[in-house]
DNA sequence: TCGTTGATATTCT
DNA sequence: GAATATCAACGAC
């Protein structure tokens, strides 16, 4: 019930793949957690390489996550208000992760609307500092384990065209398309400029 | 509907 | 001191 039925978890080789490529292959997977959860419509991805990381001058205390295990949460304060939740990856290059912008929201519809102070859909988790409120995500989850309980990523299920565009909110690095999006989707944080709308590659 | 602005913590210069 | 991977409230159209 709180789960996608028939619902696989994600191939184990993708933890391998690079913050691009893993970005665009979870538009369509499943994240769960303590009774709540949704589809991933929107994510970015951020590299070591990439003036716009966090993880760009190396390691702190804030940004230890990013350099750690992959298939760990990176969480992190925004703006002094808000929670942002990432998803480490690429073992090979130590400072890649992927931001979860926004959820088409399937399970826990109740405890989010509580959460965020609305019952409206679209309000709920479009938006990286609104899915961490409706999921009840903050500083505690960061270094977490995401390839354990009470956490589930499930793989994405059917066919679906993505979006990509510039990412959201930066100054650095805004020349790279490394937002990925779900077309059609109306639980996107943002609209998409011009998106070149493109099959999702399979595996 | 759109643009502007305040809130507020942590990091970096 | 300045900047920040954001959001919601508010006022002008």
């Amino acid at each position: 019930m709180l789960d996608l039925p028939d619902a696989s978890s994600l191939p184990a080789e993708w933890w391998a793949l690079d913050a691009v490529t893993l970005a665009a292959r979870l538009i369509g997977a499943g994240l769960f957690w303590r009774g709540v959860g949704g589809r991933i419509v929107e994510t970015e991805a951020y590299r070591a390489d990439d003036p716009a990381s966090h993880s760009f001058r190396g390691e702190t205390l804030r940004n230890r996550a990013m350099f750690g295990a992959v298939g760990r949460a990176y969480v992190y304060r925004s703006y002094g208000i808000h929670w942002c939740f990432n998803i480490v990856c690429d073992a090979h290059v130590p400072g890649s992760a992927v931001l979860i912008r926004a959820l088409e929201p399937l399970a826990g519809l109740d405890a989010m609307a509580e959460r965020r102070g609305t019952r409206a859909p679209k309000l709920l988790c479009s938006g990286p500092g609104r899915l961490t409120q409706a999921l009840g995500i903050d500083g505690g989850q960061d270094g977490a384990d995401l390839l354990a309980p009470p956490f589930r990523l499930t793989a994405p299920v059917g066919p679906h065209a993505l979006l990509t565009g510039p990412r959201i909110g930066i100054t650095k690095g805004v020349e790279q398309p490394w937002r990925f999006g779900l077309a059609g989707s109306p639980y996107l944080s943002r609209a998409f400029r011009e998106g070149r709308a493109g099959p999702a590659d399979p595996t």
